[in-house]
DNA sequence: TGCGCAAAACTTGTATACCAGTCTGAAATA
DNA sequence: TATTTCAGACTGGTATACAAGTTTTGCGCA
């Protein structure tokens, strides 16, 4: 039996993995469906995203993958900048078991990169800061970074971010390789440019235009857009079959 | 109609303002008959205050307010320290309504500090830092602030701080101050202490002995606890009426 | 063909009935 | 008297029926 808590954690992987888009629906009774459940699970997972930030209600019509605006997406980056530097800052030396894990993750990593998987890949570079938020002695912290970083998941996939996955991979090695070294001043500084060099991968396009996201998506195919997936323009209901 | 946000938001201020004790009991039956509605809204309720770690569930036992442990009051006060005085490094200068509303605040802190409500003066004293960051333009972390301080003021009940209200409220004029001249590392150094400062004050009594609380609160009294309320011992449902 | 309106289909919102554990306390027993 | 057992009251867990609103669809009409 599949409880609120299973499904709630299967949506946020599947926002992780870049598998469900902002903007999707996410019907109760779909989602029940799919689950096997009733209703009630389902909205009780979908308050519990709601309250995290992840999704949105609009009354009577519908649950939605939440949509950040230029100003939220501003502040997700900016929160995941404070916080994951200021883990790193106030940083005591790690264990071995957490540098252990640290290494473990980033063989997963490089592995993901030759892999045809793009929904891991993403995965897993959303999923360092996690496990290092973990290493660095603060779960409350990590719980936090993990929510934030669905949202900036979220934001990479409605910017349509242009960021190259191997290079973020590097910068995860160089990270963990200044905290092992003890250097926690040039870690904080290397996760600093790593986050702004995330952030300004965005595509922010500064319009005001209701349909450019329209236009953007049915454009012709001249110029493709970045070729990692298909084009983020309209969720539709048929993508909740990522969740399996 | 009272809907699950004005539940949930009753509660949290309920708990800035130290009229829920950690450990509380909060029955479904007796919030509905309290704020007169049906369990659905209050367990709608209860289940987002769970979401960000403000109560705990114990399966067909009841919803109880958290009592974090040791580990957990350090990384809460850990958590803000990295945050708040994150925030205060990457400030911009603040608007002209922004300095407005922080000094309103802090003339209301001066107020309640005179008067003798003692809800009131905690629930100013918390809010001046979610009310700081929201000035300081980040509307995400400063909602994360918010489940952070009554975190941390759930962590003061029951560790029966001692810190002085009239130094905290000192504290927010140096830091206001500070941040008005624009010396935003005098201020981040000031924060820093500040909140250092809270988290002394807490009697973490380094025991595994787990009749301890029992013990102090069943402790004659030569040495009586802080004056301002009484003892945290064994919270009752009684206290269900201080949400009202 | 294009427009407006109404009905139907569908979605979430809410209350409630019932289920399944947990706790209490009285009664039976050693 | 001390201990165990068991029934009943009470609590949260879950599903579901129905209410209320939204969107879509299809029809009539100009």
């Amino acid at each position: 039996m599949v409880s609120s808590t299973d499904i709630a954690q299967r949506i946020i992987e599947a926002i992780l993995a870049q598998r469900l888009a902002p903007g999707t629906r996410l019907g109760e009774q779909a989602l029940s469906l799919l689950f096997d459940c009733s209703r009630t699970q389902v909205r009780e997972a979908l308050m519990r995203l709601a309250a995290k930030g992840v999704v949105t209600v609009s009354s009577r019509r519908g649950w939605y993958v939440v949509q950040p605006s230029h100003d939220e997406a501003r502040e997700a980056f900016e929160a995941r900048r404070i916080i994951e530097t200021g883990l790193i800052r106030e940083s005591r030396p790690m264990s071995a078991a957490a540098r252990s894990r640290l290494r473990q993750h980033l063989k997963q990593e490089k592995a993901a990169l030759k892999g045809t998987d793009i929904g891991q890949r993403s995965y897993l570079l959303g999923d360092f800061h996690v496990c290092l938020a973990e290493c660095l002695g603060n779960q409350l912290l990590a719980d936090t970074v993990r929510d934030f970083t669905a949202r900036t998941t979220l934001i990479a996939m409605l910017y349509q971010s242009t960021h190259d996955a191997t290079q973020s991979c590097q910068d995860h090695v160089n990270i963990v390789q200044a905290l092992e070294q003890g250097d926690t001043a040039l870690a904080e500084r290397l996760m600093q440019e790593h986050i702004g060099q995330v952030q300004a991968a965005l595509r922010l396009v500064a319009t005001t235009d209701p349909i450019a996201q329209l236009r953007e998506a049915l454009a012709p195919l001249n110029e493709p857009a970045p070729p990692d997936r298909p084009s983020s323009s309209q969720p539709s209901e048929t993508y909740l079959g990522a969740l399996l």
